[in-house]
DNA sequence: CGTGTTTGACCAGCGC
DNA sequence: GCGCTGGTCAAACACG
């Protein structure tokens, strides 16, 4: 996404920027180093001025559709009525939900003072792609498949694999009547940032596209409480984030380090001034 | 070779 | 105690 590439852009020009700040550069370098400072301060603009607007918009997101998503707890994830629209296949979705609500409710009496948080992302996909994935903007590993009793569609068991410690769990099955359905069923609460801005936006989207359940940019459930705190806290948390974003860009894309080769050998105003044109 | 997925085996909880 | 079921493990496998 955009923003992504932002992100990218930036770290590469602050790559440069620090590649350029080796002792006594030659003027030619200098003049560079001056015109991707200035490219770094406006992409550094553009950057706040979109996160800005990305927060309106969510903000405005959040205000129209919190009402009617389910507040996705245990509690309260089958008390409050989904979207009219969705009744059917939502309902449809409880008997894959059944299982896991009855499963769940075995094991609420006992943990009722310490259990985690369980909250479910109704989400449509073409129904030519068979995959159990959810784009919700985390990191997940697959540990498990499973046919359920009720339902012939298989339960895939995910773990959140972003932070090694991070105890989310979720599970992801199709609706037994619509198979264009997926109900992903998560439990726990994530410990770390959210591994990309650009899925942040993925599953807003989808979101706002056709699921309808209580799940906020972060991926959490999006309860009152939580919002409101997020809220104050999000500036920080963003930039934060945005660091780890860079640092995450730089660590992982292979042309980065061949930008830094071709800066250290002196390629590099060739590849500049290719680049802009 | 490292990482993620698949899949059969295993385990624990529950109802009868 | 036994069988059923959901959840997890871990070896084998696939892929980049």
């Amino acid at each position: 996404m955009e923003s992504h590439s932002l992100s990218l852009d930036l770290t590469i020009g602050i790559a440069k920027q620090s590649i350029l700040q080796e002792p006594s550069p030659p003027p030619c370098l200098q003049e560079e180093l001056k015109r991707v400072t200035e490219e770094n301060m406006k992409l550094t603009s553009m950057l706040a001025t979109m996160c800005e607007s990305y927060d309106a918009l969510r903000a405005q997101l959040i205000d129209m559709i919190g009402p009617t998503a389910a507040v996705a707890s245990s509690e309260g994830a089958r008390s409050s009525s989904p979207p009219s629209a969705k009744r059917k296949s939502t309902e449809s979705a409880g008997d894959a939900d059944d299982s896991v609500s009855s499963a769940n409710s075995c094991k609420k009496a006992k943990e009722e003072g310490s259990k985690p948080k369980i909250w479910k992302l109704y989400a449509r996909t073409d129904p030519s792609d068979s995959s159990l994935v959810v784009r919700d903007g985390y990191q997940w590993r697959k540990y498990g498949q499973k046919v359920t009793r009720d339902n012939p569609c298989p339960r895939a068991y995910f773990r959140c694999s972003f932070a090694p410690t991070c105890p989310v769990k979720k599970k992801v099955q199709r609706s037994a009547d619509d198979h264009c359905l997926l109900v992903a069923t998560y439990e726990g609460e994530h410990n770390h940032y959210q591994s990309s801005a650009a899925e942040v936006e993925n599953a807003v989207s989808r979101k706002t596209a056709g699921t309808a359940d209580g799940f906020g940019a972060a991926g959490a459930p999006e309860t009152k409480d939580s919002r409101g705190e997020r809220e104050e806290a999000r500036q920080p948390e963003l930039r934060e984030r945005l660091v780890k974003d860079m640092a995450s860009s730089l660590t992982k894309d292979p042309n980065f380090t061949a930008v830094i080769a071709a800066a250290i050998s002196g390629r590099f105003l060739g590849i500049s001034t290719a680049q802009e044109m």
